[in-house]
DNA sequence: GGGTGTGAAGCCGTTCACAGCA
DNA sequence: TGCTGTGAACGGCTTCACACCC
């Protein structure tokens, strides 16, 4: 749609809002780039480039209007309408995540799960209603759902990406070892947590970062 | 210590050496960059770069002996005595990933858990033993664990992060919302939930990737 | 002086193009 | 021909340096 924003950026505007919304909990109006910037660990010029980017003007005496930054933000971020996410397998991280997830962001509902094992279908689960996989295009379809949370074991990974992707997912978060092969117009992060964990034990060991 | 590897790469070798142990396991000797590459849905020149990388060479004729390969890979991701990963804040997220990991990598081995509710401190969960956030600095001298997994609330993450510099860490894995601000020796990945959802979310609405 | 906004430079990782070898 | 290995080009993100404004 519009102008292309790149990933990265993507990500600190998600973290600029609640870096914002604390700020304005304690009743700050106006922030300079520097003074977020701060808070963030990160420049002030890098600040300055992501509201340029995404075509945010503050005023050279009063630096950015806090609660009006929000709102552009969550014009870029957010669908006005909300957007539904289905966690696909209910193991010990599907429902972490579930549980974590719920609840924290107005516009993104967590409005289903799926599962192949008997015991957990047809149930509530961490305050989500759980289906057999069988029924994820029918709910899918039904409820509207573009985005989901893969948490299958390793084997499962690549067979259920494509069912998601038959059944209409434009976006997935990737949380299983297993690189997905799917058309490229469905967007991917990958957060594999032994990758992640083998990455950090590397520097942690070698020290070669800095 | 060696030449400096770019974290992509590091991340990259993982998952080579996973990919690769399930050739093995197909009793595959030897494998082509390509056909490395085309298992992980990369290119081969992104293949041979990394390899090139590590000073790993391969055989124009028979490409890359894959066992040889992962013993390379080990040398640098791997500590040859193996590292010791504590656990910080039990929590859903907390439990979903010790459960997750244990077992799972041989040279990285979950050894404590840490949290401040005393249901859940000095006893076994998942697996592993739980001590009280107090005797964090004396565990992990004892232990000597390098690298955190951090899982707490995001009000108590930045004193987490600063007790596990004290305590003498080198590494952070952070599932916090918080951007941790610590001594620039420390390594920190930042895998927060909510932002990777919502970086989904925004291109799952926008197709805006390619 | 201390802010914002931004062209230009710099850096880093990826890809191209091709040399060299079996 | 089909592979590996690699200098050079490319592209995207970050940082520098500075114009402009209060």
């Amino acid at each position: 749609m519009k102008k292309n924003i790149p990933e990265k950026s993507i990500e600190r505007l998600s973290q600029y809002r609640r870096t914002l919304l604390n700020f304005l909990k304690n009743n700050k109006v106006n922030i300079y780039s520097h003074e977020l910037a701060a808070a963030m660990h990160i420049t002030s010029v890098q600040v300055r480039r992501d509201l340029m980017l995404i075509g945010y003007s503050g005023s050279q005496s009063k630096g950015y209007d806090i609660s009006d930054l929000v709102s552009h933000i969550a014009e870029i971020l957010d669908d006005e309408k909300g957007q539904n996410v289905a966690v696909i397998g209910v193991g010990n991280m599907g429902r972490a995540i579930t549980s974590y997830l719920t609840g924290r962001r107005p516009k993104l509902n967590i409005v289903a799960l799926f599962d192949i094992d008997n015991e957990k279908v047809n149930r509530m689960i961490s305050g989500v209603y759980c289906y057999h996989i069988e029924k994820l295009e029918e709910i899918f379809k039904k409820e509207n759902i573009k985005v989901a949370i893969l948490t299958v074991p390793a084997d499962a990974s690549q067979q259920m990406a494509t069912k998601l992707v038959i059944a209409g997912v434009k976006g997935i978060l990737n949380y299983t070892p297993v690189p997905l092969k799917v058309s490229s117009s469905v967007f991917i992060a990958e957060y594999d947590i032994i990758t992640s964990l083998e990455k950090v034990a590397y520097y942690a060991k070698n020290n070669n970062h800095i």
